[in-house]
This record gives structure tokens, sequence and C-alpha cells, in this order.
DNA sequence: AAGCCGATCAACCGCAATGTT
DNA sequence: CAACATTGCGGTTGATCGGCT
């Protein structure tokens, strides 16, 4: 079965639409009623196909439509709905009267899922967002192993071999292991289990807290994750995929809605922005 | 004053679901 | 029941505007 055009291309206006084309649509449909969208444009005189008259119409002109800015309130059920529909623009308009599912919509990708994403959110999940950050401590932790080479093995069986590779990458270099910590040495299992979900997020679901433990002897600077680098991760771990490259690791999931770079930055920077200075400590580096 | 750039939002497009013949 | 028409929906685009340099 072909796919029928919406409308006769020929002859028929697209753009923004005049108060005059306004005022036809109106009139059409405060004698005629809504509905009947094929033969309406042509009944009514305009040069518009139906499609483009009922959007119109449904979105714009309609005297039951509540215009001006959202409330707090209507913010707040909007997140509270999507958090439970997703993108459904449509039923989520329907419970918030005089606001319409393109509104709704539009107002959520300018305004609401930035707040979220500031905010430390992902608007997909509506769970706490594990950014890159904790990559570099799952990182962290692996580095730090004395068998680092069998456990990076281990590892880049569990994660993203992208993801391991890239930040491996910016980990890299330097300067020579003197006192691995054992912190980071004995549990490594542990902090593999949790972020698994996390870094290899490709679908989206809620995604798990990924920690690191706390201990009064934290005092390994990055220098011995640096020392671990040059045994070798780049032995062990892929090559990055064509597919890969650092807009994708700063967007959202693909689940998620299109994600600019300011927003990528503004969340992601605490991780790509940062280097590894020799005095630079591992309490200093979670105060960021 | 002019140009650039990001934010906003109306409108469009394509697909799916539903209705009608 | 198949073919076609209509309607609804979600994603995307592009015109416009305001702030900044």
């Amino acid at each position: 079965m072909g796919r029928s055009p919406c409308c006769d291309k020929n002859g028929v206006k697209k753009g923004p639409w005049t108060p005059e084309e306004d005022q036809k649509l109106i009139d059409y449909i405060r004698f005629h009623g809504p509905g009947n969208w094929r033969i309406l444009p042509k009944n009514a005189g305009l040069q518009r196909c139906g499609k483009s008259c009922r959007l119109r119409w449904t979105n714009y002109l309609r005297p039951d439509i509540k215009r001006g800015r959202f409330s707090f309130e209507e913010e707040e059920t909007i997140i509270q709905l999507h958090s439970v529909m997703g993108n459904k623009w449509s039923a989520i308009a329907a419970r918030l009267p005089g606001r319409t599912d393109n509104e709704i919509k539009n107002h959520w990708n300018t305004h609401i899922r930035k707040r979220l994403i500031k905010s430390g959110i992902d608007p997909v999940t509506h769970s706490p967002r594990l950014d890159l950050l904790d990559v570099s401590s799952l990182l962290a932790a692996l580095f730090n192993q004395p068998n680092f080479s069998a456990v990076a093995a281990h590892a880049s069986s569990l994660l993203n071999p992208d993801v391991l590779r890239l930040a491996s990458l910016l980990l890299a270099p330097q300067q020579p292991l003197q006192n691995p910590n054992p912190i980071y040495s004995s549990n490594l299992d542990q902090y593999l289990q949790t972020p698994v979900t996390s870094v290899s997020s490709q679908d989206s679901q809620p995604q798990a807290e990924c920690t690191i433990p706390t201990n009064n002897d934290q005092t390994s600077s990055f220098e011995s994750i640096n020392a671990k680098l040059n045994v070798g991760p780049a032995d062990v771990l892929p090559p990055l995929s064509e597919s890969l490259d650092l807009d994708s690791l700063m967007s959202t999931p693909k689940s998620s809605p299109q994600q600019n770079s300011t927003e990528a930055e503004a969340n992601s920077s605490s991780f790509f922005d940062f280097g590894f200075p020799d005095n630079f400590t591992f309490d200093e580096f979670m105060l960021i």
C-alpha cells in the first residue's frame, strides 16, 4: 500500500500564516466546526493543505488555548508526567488544560530539559546523570590494580571499549607509580559491577550510581593512574571506533533529545577539562 | 550600525494508527 | 479483507528575535 500524499502540493501555500488566513479558518470552523480537514481549505477559501489547517487550529487558533508562560506548577506537572509517560506529548497535553502537545514539547526541549540537565538529572531517565566523571573514577580504580593487564582485559569485556579507550587517552601519560593505592586494589570487581549499566548505557534505563568508597586514607594522587597507564592500556583496549567521538560521548544517550554543545559542556566539563597535575590529590578531585 | 550567534517556537514532514469503502 | 483516506503524533526544521561583540 503506497503512502498517499498529505495534500496536493500544487498551489498549496506553506510557511507562516497571515492574519487573513487565520480569520478565514476561524470563521469557517465557527460555522462548520472542526474536522473534514481535507475539504476544509477549499471550502474556506484557503490555499493550504488540510493538515496545515488542522495544525494551525489545534496548536494556535483554538479558543481554549492558554497562551503565555508556563507556571512553575505546570512545569512540575510536565516533569512528573514525562517521567511516567516519556515523550507522549499528546498524553501529557491532555492533562494540562489549555496547553498543546506542540507547546509542551517545545517548552520541554528549550527549557525544562536544560534545567534538568543543569541539575544533574538525565531528562530521559529522570535519574541522576552518571557522566564520564564516574568513568574516571572507575578508571582510577582500574589503573591502580597491581595486575593491571588482566584486570583491564576483564574490564574491557564488561565496559564499552570505546569509552575505556577514550578515557584512558584522556587520563594518559606520565609519572611512574610509586605507591599504588590499596583502596582501589581491594575490591575492583565491586566497582566493575555497578558501572556497567551506566557506561555502556545504550538503553535509557535509570542508571546506577557509581561511587568510589570513602576512606580516610585517600591520599593517592593521579600519579599512580598515569603511571599505570604506562603499563600499556593501548595493548589491552581496542582502538576507538569511527563512530565514537567526543561529541557522542558528551551528548545524552541516543534515546534522548538532542543536546547542544553548551549543555554537554556544562555536564561534562568536570571530566574533560581537568588535567592531572602531579600534586593533585584524590580528595581535591572529589571536591570538584 | 552591522554582523554573528544562540534561543525560541510555529510550522512542516514522515510515519503509524484508525476509520471508511 | 484489502485498499485507500483521514487523523494523530513525535521529531525536525527554519524563520525570527534579542543579546552580544
